[in-house]
DNA sequence: TTGTACGCGTTATCAG
DNA sequence: CTGATAACGCGTACAA
């Protein structure tokens, strides 16, 4: 049995108040007493017990994070600089994939009310906005809209359509196809596809897209990619994401089409490791670092304040674009 | 506030006991109370309080997961089937990237012992064994000695180290480098090193170790190796992880050397990203699926079963080997 | 079949 | 400066 407060208190000849007041830092203690208890708390390796003192009011201290896949190179660096943010704050994460469950985002969401946690991340929305709002805990989203009161953060998607379709233009290209999942109203792809749209009509180009469902397999996407390759007169292709862009990038080198010169390709997302393992994918980049950021400061500002009402509910961070090779720019000039 | 035990009581007019007995199906109890209690479950939307009931000597099914960072995709990839497999369990996980950072690393450490997890899974260790020793906690590792008390699983490492040197000799290749970490007892690329010098003896050629720190920027790493790939006569490179081998690919495109006939490739870990992504590298596979699956085993044994001895503390699981393109098998075939 | 009363480990209030 | 003692929300002997 682990050494608790009372065990401590005997062996430092104190009460379990005393020792409490040591711990905590409270009240007047006289140094001798002090270091009394320090003295005790190393020889059994005490440590307080969280639940106890959470059971007492004081919080967790602990998020439970919400995301479809941590197996996605985006949401790995996400959740990755989320938790070093949020140690560096004192707070201890739950890791939660909700893969596309909904029964499981569900359970998850019920496991963390139950651990009494102090706030909730979600990037994905596989629930209904009832289930989200019936929570009762301060709760930030990313890339989705959960409820009028959860404040959503998320990189300006719309624009990112915009400029990929621009620099692919602008490169050259004018058979501009979109390739991405079949739209699905609130994922934050239908506004990539917005601004692909919005760009291609100022352009005065013909709209082309392409659907790939996100959750299918790499090989059967592969296999729709050079269908789609094989068969359009596609000179530029605006991907909703890196991965689905590496996919293209291997299409074409599989049929022999020339990258960039016969057909040119944006991705979406710009992590660490595709533009290091990959750095002739030209990207719109999302501002990863500044997304965590604003998550948790919003977080944690909710969990200091539940009852202000929040200035501003949606965080639209801006994108950059990264030129490179796979739209013509000559990598590493 | 959150409503509890007492409230779901007064609403369906019973005590907190049925209440209790309710939740937990335990005793006897008329079906027409039990159904009371559930509608007033219902009604107020009631979650019981975990905390508090792990306090009476429940467990808190909580399970902390501690791993160096999970930007790297085998990580990512084990974190993720390990998440998987515990939530089916019934588990949920606390998640721990200690970043090569021993105050990080110790500070989680007595995190999760304050908030009575009840096991840990450990894949790194900055930290001396006494620290672990004193954690007085189930304990499992991956890939990582701790303590004599402390099972390890891991691949057959020094059999991949082997494989891989084998595998590009019989591709042709003579002069066969090892690339990777710099020697540092205890880690597991130590006993790839040792199966690649045991095989080159056994083959009579020279042996060649590079050394690149695990934790260099790639771009230092890339640096390191267009010297070596220059200034040398490889024409085989036994890569200890997959990433730093798609940085050797890279780098022989970078100078003009055809892969794989002037140079051959093989990398370590196998995650379904990389092979997706990077059909043509061939690598020694770890078994992740397996691996995750003997590492929860055990773990719940423990903790079931906290004093009985194992029958085993080392868990070597076979590992396999994928040819492809980068040693010169053609792809696809 | 149901209710009472106590304990889990900690913090906080109120006396000393 | 220090020490009893009552909460916190729940589970469970024991009693009814």
């Amino acid at each position: 049995m682990r050494p608790k407060l009372t065990d401590v208190a005997k062996k430092a000849g104190v009460s379990k108040t005393t020792v409490s007041r040591v711990i905590n830092n409270y009240g007047y203690i006289s140094e001798k007493t002090r270091q009394r208890v320090y003295r005790a708390m190393k020889e059994l390796n005490y440590q307080p017990n969280s639940l106890a003192r959470s059971l007492h009011g004081k919080s967790t201290h602990l998020i439970g994070i919400i995301f479809p896949s941590i197996m996605n190179p985006f949401y790995a660096e996400l959740v990755q600089r989320v938790e070093e943010k949020l140690f560096d704050a004192g707070y201890k994460i739950i890791l939660c994939n909700s893969a596309q469950n909904k029964k499981k985002e569900r359970d998850y969401l019920k496991m963390l009310i139950a651990n009494q946690v102090d706030g909730i991340i979600a990037g994905t929305h596989n629930l209904g906005i009832e289930e989200y709002k019936n929570v009762g805990l301060p709760i930030v989203s990313f890339d989705r809209y959960l409820s009028e009161t959860i404040p959503t953060v998320s990189c300006d998607n719309y624009q990112g359509g915009i400029t990929a379709t621009k620099e692919l233009y602008e490169a050259g290209a004018r058979h501009i196809y979109f390739l991405g999942n079949p739209h699905q109203s609130g994922n934050p792809t239908d506004k990539r596809l917005k601004g692909y749209c919005d760009e291609i009509d100022r352009l005065k180009l013909t709209r082309h897209t392409h659907t790939v469902s996100f959750t299918e397999s790499a090989s059967l996407k592969s296999f729709s990619i050079k269908e789609l390759l094989s068969k359009s007169v596609a000179d530029g292709i605006v991907c909703t994401d890196d991965l689905t862009a590496l996919l293209v990038l291997q299409a074409a080198r599989e049929l022999g089409i020339n990258v960039p010169n016969d057909l040119k390709v944006t991705g979406f997302d710009g992590t660490e490791l595709v533009s290091t393992y990959h750095p002739e994918l030209s990207t719109v980049v999302q501002p990863l670092e500044d997304i965590a950021s604003v998550l948790i400061n919003l977080l944690l500002e909710r969990i200091k304040n539940p009852d202000e009402k929040l200035k501003q509910m949606e965080y639209v961070l801006p994108v950059t674009f990264k030129r490179s090779a796979s739209i013509g720019q000559i990598f590493g000039q």
